[in-house]
RNA sequence: GGGGAGAUACCAAAGCGGUCAAAUGGAGCAGACUGUAAAUCUGCCGGCUUCGCCUUCGAAGGUUCGAAUCCUUCUCUCCCCA
């Protein structure tokens, strides 16, 4: 394949081909620019598809302008919002956009002539209103930016959009002039915000930049696109565990983009489904954590869902000796947010204790497996203990508390 | 500056004096089933050692035996006119 073709490929939309064609024939390496708002702690898996592609043209020669948003994080793009996205404050950006960095670099390349890590609060930070005013103020007209959709859409259902808000497209454009960007590439909801900065390289007299759009990764949801904030998302720093089974959680539909965008494999619609996702959430499990948790998941898994057996990494939760009510216990140890909570768990006939059972009171004749039944007042377990809500800690070999089907727990007193 | 509409649980959205811990949908959790933690179906979904009690319906006061519902002030948002 062609440099031009590679680079190209999963692309949306490409303003202008002939363009980035051209510019990469002069043979010199192109600043290629790439902004990322640290709006929340960590990176997920749809800002790697940016990054993967970033990543190529590293690999072709090129140079990555990597700009932290971190002023503009302070303002809240208000892209895809239907309602005005909360501001952050500069302490909350200044941590998110370390974490950012080094998590960006999972995936570029860190040779310093391949990339250039910039922060635009050097230079937005710094400007002056009348600077503002005369430069980028007097370059767009209120209908052009009016014009973005998802303005338009908060002005048609009546939703407030600040004037802020409205700013934010001027500034992504600034961004683009002070890096002097041959190319940005961004989500094609980023278009019209990417074409700012076009329009105003091109009014200021420097050479417009190309602009690149790629499709945004859907959720786990399968229906919304991948956010923090809606949660179907896979961070970069999830670990393999997670990775792997939210891989396998998506809906088999999202399997084919999932693979075009995030793999260098190819998505086979005739394999089973099973299989097919099973080999995604590998690669996607290799390709942030290497071959080795790849395989040791993928193993795990099996173990744990398709065989029902009980894993063999639990967590183990540290419990002091004592005698716990089964609520509490649940409640204080193993992370559930209520009582009520837990007692809807025990209804539900999802709390059990697997393993050895040790000589305390409360439960020496557990067998594997057995339930904890909650009746309106008192805790009952299914086997021969009786009547008693409560049991005791330690024991010569903690129990196994699994909770639902994918939370096991490892007591060991303390 | 003038006039109108609105603020309900994680989100959306009913309710408009007691039967409201608050309909419904989505999210979430659990269970059944399966090809997986897909899909589908079922149950749960404020807190509390729970036949009961406590705290929630923008905020603060007030009316009433009783308020998410009525009144007053305040805060915020939207629409129309200027």
């Amino acid at each position: 394949m062609n440099p031009v073709d590679i680079l190209c490929r999963n692309a949306v939309d490409v303003i202008d081909r002939t363009e980035l064609e051209s510019r990469l024939k002069e043979g010199r390496p192109l600043r290629v620019k790439a902004g990322f708002d640290p709006s929340a702690p960590d990176i997920h898996l749809g800002h790697t598809v940016l990054l993967r592609k970033l990543r190529e043209f590293q690999d072709l020669g090129h140079k990555v302008v990597l700009l932290i948003g971190d002023f503009t994080a302070t303002i809240g793009d208000p892209t895809g919002l239907t309602k005005t996205r909360p501001a952050l404050t500069q302490k909350e950006v200044e941590t998110n956009a370390k974490t950012y960095q080094s998590q960006a670099f999972k995936i570029l390349d860190k040779d310093p002539k391949k990339i250039e890590v910039v922060h635009n609060s050097d230079w937005l930070g710094k400007m002056m209103l009348k600077d503002f005013l005369e430069t980028l103020g007097t370059r767009f007209t209120v209908q052009q930016v009016l014009e973005r959709n998802d303005f338009e859409k908060r002005m048609a259902e009546n939703q407030p959009l600040s004037i802020r808000e409205e700013l934010y497209p001027l500034l992504q454009a600034q961004d683009s002039v002070a890096v002097k960007a041959d190319v940005e590439l961004g989500g094609t909801d980023q278009k019209f915000n990417l074409l700012a900065g076009r329009d105003l390289q091109r009014s200021l007299g420097l050479r417009p930049q190309i602009v690149m759009t790629f499709p945004l990764l859907v959720g786990l949801d399968g229906k919304q696109k991948m956010s923090k904030s809606l949660g179907n998302y896979i961070a970069v720093n999830d670990c393999p565990k997670d990775v792997f089974g939210k891989a396998m959680s998506i809906p088999d539909t999202l399997m084919a983009s999932y693979y075009s965008l995030l793999t260098a494999e190819k998505y086979d619609p005739s394999s089973h489904p099973r299989d097919a996702k099973v080999k995604l959430a590998k690669l996607l499990v290799e390709s942030l954590h290497g071959k080795k948790e790849a395989d040791a998941q993928a193993e795990e898994f099996k173990t744990v869902f398709s065989n029902k057996m009980t894993p063999t990494k639990i967590d183990v939760i540290e419990v002091p000796k004592g005698k716990y009510w089964i609520v509490d216990f649940l409640r204080l140890y193993c992370g559930v947010q209520s009582g009520n909570e837990a007692r809807r768990l025990i209804e539900q006939k999802a709390i059990s204790f697997i393993g050895e059972a040790g000589a305390q009171a409360g439960y020496d004749s557990l067998e594997e497996g057995t339930h904890v039944q909650f009746t309106s007042k008192l805790v009952i377990f299914d086997g021969p203990v009786q009547g008693d809500a409560s049991f005791e800690v330690p024991f010569t070999d903690g129990p196994i508390v699994r909770i639902g089907k994918k939370k096991y727990l490892k007591v060991i007193p303390s």
